[in-house]
RNA sequence: GGCGGUGUAGCUCAGUUGGCAGAGCAGCGGAAUCAUAAUCCGCGGGUCGGGGGUUCAAGUCCCUCCGCCGCUACCA
C-alpha cells in the first residue's frame, strides 16, 4: 500500500465552473482517486477555492458588492456543483480561511529569512482615480518605438516591441481612462534563479511525466529562471507579514499553491488529528499527484517545487498529469464570449454520469479535445445502449424467468470460463492504465467488456434455453449477473451514481477493485426491481438549456439594481454604433403621454427619433442639448411615428431618468466607444 | 517576433523504442427478438496537412512550407 496525496488545481472564485474545468483537472483526478480508494490505497484528495487577486476585486466592483461577498458566493456555487458532479474531495477549503493566512505568512517569513525572498524598490504607474497601482496590462498608451496608439504596458500591439510601462507616451489607465503617474513602490521577489541548479536535475529525473509537462518546463529552463514578484499593492489578500508593508499582499500564485497544504491541515484538524497532515506532506514515501490544466504547468512543475524545496523537508510532486484544453464546437472556451457551458446549467437538467462518461472517454489527455452536444448525445446513447441495456436486460430476464432470484449455475462451460477470464484481464489492464493516468483508454476498455457481455448474452440465447434447457438458461443468467456486478465495480470510478443504482438492484455494495472478476452475487439472492439506469437522448435535447435558466451570474444584484446581463463579446459590442448628436426639434406625438418626437443633428445628417422623455424633460431643456444616440438600432414605428435609433440615458430604477451627455468639446456625429 | 503544441476514415479520437494504418460513432448488408427502436455478425471507407531528405523500411526521425491552437513571466 502506498500513500497518495492527490490535488486538483484550486478553482478561481471569480465565477462559476464550466465543463473545461471539470474535464481538465477535476474529473480525471476524481476517477483516479476513486480508483485508488477501491484498491485500498491510503489516499486523500485535496482542493479549495483560490479567492484572492485583482480579478476578484474587479468582479466585486462590477457586481457592486465586496470581494468577500464575491468569493463567498462563488465558493458556494463551485463547491456545490462539484459535489453534485460527484467530485469526491476529502476536503474543499478556501484561501480566505485564517489558517491559510497564518500558514502562508509563516512560509513567507521562512523563505525571507533564508534569503530566497528579497525586497526591491521600483517605480510603477499609479492611477489616482482608481486608487491603485497599474500592472503592465492595465496601462495603455502610445508606443515610443512606432508611435502606435495601441501599446500596452508590456508590449506594443502593433509593432510587437517589448516595452517598459514607464516608457509609454501618453499613458492611460485602462480601467478608468485617466492619466496615471509613476510612483515609488516596494515589492518582494522570489529568487527563482537560486533554485535553477537544483531544479534541472530534479526535472530530468521525472522523464515518465507527460510530454506536455516536460516540454513546457524545458522551454522555461532554457530561458532561465528569473526573480519573480510575489507581492502586489492591493488591500484584498494575505498581508505581507513584515513591518512597513501595509497595503502589500502576497500575490495569488505564490499563496494559492500553499492552499493545498493549508487545506490538508484543515482536513486533519476536522478529523481531530491536527498533526496528521504531516505524514502526507513530510513523509518522502508520499506520492503527491497534482491534476491541473496546461495553463498551470509552470506553477506546479517549476515554482511550487522551488518553494517547497526552499522550505525543505516537504514532499515534491510525484506526478503532474496536466491536461490540455476542452474546446466547444472547435473553439476555445471563453467566458467573455459566452461560449462556456456552466456546470450549474447542465446539472439543472441532466444527471452527472453521462457527462462524466462523455468527458472521460474523450478527455483532453494528449491534445485539446472537442465537445459538442451532438457528440455528447452520441456518447450518452452509447453508454445507455451498450452498458445500461446489458444490465437492464439481464435483471429483467432474471425477474421474468427466475422470479427475481439469482439462479443456480448448473454447468460452467468454455464460454463461462472465457467470460470470467476476460473480466479479470479487463480489470488488470484497466488497473495498469489508470495507474498511468490513461483514463481515456481505461474507459474504452471497460466499455469493451460491456460489449463482451452483450455478446455472451446473445450467444447463450437464454430466451430460447428458458424453454429447452433450464440449466443452460440459469447458467447464462447467473454469469451475466456476475458480469453486471463486475461492470458495476469497474465502471464505478467513471459513473459512480449509476453504479450505486446497480448495486441496489444486485444487493451488492462492495467497491473493491479486486472483487471484479469474482462470483460476488450468490445464487438464491433476491434481486431488486429493474429500473432504467440511463435515459437516452434525442436530437435537440440540449435546447432545454437556455441562457435564461439559472445562470449563476444572472443572480439579482444588490440594492435593487438590475442583474448583470449575459456577457457579450468584444466583437458583438463593436457592432453597436453610438454617436453624439444635438437635439434640434422637439414635438409632441398625438395621443402619446410620454413620447417626444426628436429631430437630431448627427453632423452629416439629421434623423428622427422617438423617445419616452416627456415625463422627465421639458421641450426647452431638450432643445440644443447634446445627447448620445444608438444609431444602428433597427427602426421601429411607435404610435405611428418612425424612430431611427435610441437616445441613451441612465435610469435609477426609482423613476429618475437622466440623459447621457457627451463632453462640451464634442461635435455632432462624433463616434462613441 | 520568439518558444511550444497540433493536423490520421464522414465525425470524435488511439497509434510505446521507425516494421503490413486502428477504435468508437455514422453509413451499407445480414442475424436475432430477452432488453431502453436496444444487441450480435459482416462490409465499405484514409496520398496519415503539402513538398523534400535519411533509411532495406517513415504516420513515427530531419529540413521546409501551409493551417489551427497555446504560452511569451507583476495575466490568473
Amino acid at each position: 500500500m502506498s500513500r497518495y496525496l492527490v490535488t486538483s488545481a484550486l478553482p478561481y472564485a471569480n465565477g462559476p465552473s464550466h465543463l473545461g474545468h471539470l474535464a481538465g483537472a477535476y474529473l480525471p483526478a476524481d476517477i483516479y482517486v476513486r480508483f485508488l480508494r477501491m484498491c485500498e490505497e491510503d489516499v486523500i484528495y485535496i482542493c479549495g477555492t483560490d479567492e484572492h487577486g485583482v480579478p476578484i476585486t474587479i468582479k466585486a466592483e462590477q457586481m457592486g458588492i465586496t470581494p468577500g461577498e464575491v468569493v463567498d458566493r462563488f465558493h458556494e456555487i463551485i463547491s456545490r456543483d462539484f459535489e453534485r458532479f460527484g467530485i469526491s474531495f476529502d476536503n474543499f477549503s478556501r484561501t480566505e480561511k485564517p489558517e491559510h493566512y497564518r500558514f502562508t505568512q509563516e512560509v513567507f517569513l521562512n523563505l525571507f529569512k533564508k534569503g530566497y525572498i528579497v525586497e526591491k524598490s521600483m517605480k510603477q504607474f499609479y492611477c489616482d482615480e482608481c486608487s491603485r497601482f497599474l500592472p503592465d496590462r492595465y496601462v495603455g498608451g502610445t508606443c515610443p518605438e512606432c508611435g502606435s496608439a495601441n501599446a500596452r504596458g508590456d508590449q506594443c500591439e502593433d509593432c510587437g516591441s517589448w516595452l517598459d510601462a514607464l516608457d509609454l507616451l501618453k499613458a492611460v489607465c485602462e480601467i478608468c481612462g485617466s492619466s496615471p503617474a509613476p510612483r515609488d513602490t516596494t515589492h518582494w521577489f522570489l529568487r527563482l534563479n537560486a533554485f535553477q541548479e537544483w531544479l534541472e536535475p530534479w526535472l530530468e529525473a521525472h522523464d515518465n511525466w507527460k510530454s506536455n509537462v516536460l516540454n513546457y518546463c524545458r522551454g522555461w529552463r532554457n530561458e532561465g529562471l528569473r526573480e519573480r514578484a510575489i507581492t502586489r499593492d492591493l488591500d484584498w489578500g494575505v498581508p505581507v507579514p513584515l513591518p512597513d508593508a501595509s497595503g502589500k499582499v502576497l500575490y495569488v500564485w505564490f499563496e494559492a499553491l500553499l492552499g493545498y497544504i493549508s487545506s490538508t491541515k484543515e482536513l486533519f484538524t476536522k478529523r481531530g488529528d491536527p498533526e496528521g497532515w504531516k505524514k502526507y506532506w513530510f513523509d518522502p514515501e508520499t506520492r503527491l499527484v497534482q491534476f491541473i490544466g496546461k495553463d498551470n504547468i509552470v506553477f506546479h512543475a517549476i515554482i511550487e517545487p522551488s518553494v517547497l524545496h526552499g522550505l525543505g523537508s516537504y514532499v515534491l510532486p510525484w506526478n503532474i498529469p496536466a491536461n490540455e484544453y476542452l474546446t466547444i464546437n472547435g473553439e476555445k472556451i471563453s467566458t467573455s464570449r459566452g461560449t462556456a457551458i456552466w456546470l450549474t446549467d447542465y446539472l439543472a437538467h441532466f444527471p452527472p454520469d453521462p457527462m462524466r462518461y462523455a468527458l472521460a472517454i474523450n478527455a483532453p489527455e494528449n491534445r485539446d479535445a472537442d465537445f459538442t452536444w451532438d457528440e455528447f448525445r452520441s456518447k450518452n446513447n452509447e453508454l445507455a445502449d451498450v452498458f445500461g441495456n446489458f444490465v437492464n436486460r439481464t435483471i429483467k430476464f432474471a425477474h421474468k424467468a427466475f422470479e427475481g432470484v439469482v439462479p443456480e449455475p448448473a454447468v460452467e462451460g468454455q464460454a463461462e470460463r472465457e467470460l470470467m477470464a476476460s473480466i479479470a484481464s479487463a480489470r488488470d489492464e484497466m488497473e495498469e492504465l489508470l495507474r498511468n493516468f490513461k483514463t481515456k483508454a481505461a474507459c474504452l476498455r471497460v466499455m469493451d467488456l460491456a460489449r463482451e457481455g452483450n455478446r455472451y448474452f446473445d450467444q447463450s440465447q437464454p430466451w430460447k434455453t428458458a424453454h429447452t434447457d433450464r440449466n443452460k438458461c440459469a447458467t447464462a443468467i447467473y454469469y451475466s449477473i456476475q458480469l453486471a456486478d463486475s461492470l458495476r465495480i469497474l465502471f464505478a470510478p467513471f459513473i459512480p451514481f449509476t453504479c450505486e443504482k446497480i448495486g441496489r438492484m444486485l444487493g451488492s455494495s462492495s467497491l473493491l477493485w479486486k472483487d471484479a472478476g469474482g462470483e460476488n452475487i450468490p445464487s438464491g439472492r433476491k434481486l431488486g426491481e429493474p429500473e432504467i439506469l440511463l435515459e437516452k437522448l434525442r436530437k435537440g435535447f440540449e435546447e432545454v438549456m437556455q441562457p435564461e435558466d439559472s445562470r449563476p451570474e444572472s443572480t439579482d444584484g444588490e440594492a435593487g439594481k438590475p442583474a448583470i446581463k449575459e456577457t457579450v463579446s468584444f466583437d458583438e459590442f463593436m457592432k453597436i454604433d453610438m454617436r453624439a448628436g444635438v437635439v434640434k426639434e422637439v414635438d409632441d406625438i398625438e395621443g402619446a403621454d410620454k413620447l417626444f418626437r426628436l429631430i437630431v443633428d448627427m453632423g452629416d445628417h439629421s434623423r428622427q427619433l422617438v423617445a419616452g422623455m416627456k415625463p422627465f424633460y421639458s421641450k426647452e431643456e431638450l432643445i440644443n442639448r447634446k445627447i448620445v444616440v444608438l444609431v444602428n438600432l433597427q427602426p421601429v414605428k411607435i404610435m405611428g411615428v418612425v424612430s431611427n435609433g435610441m437616445v441613451l440615458a441612465s435610469d435609477d430604477g426609482k423613476g429618475g431618468v437622466y440623459l447621457l451627455q457627451p463632453g462640451s468639446d464634442s461635435c455632432p456625429g462624433d463616434g462613441i466607444h
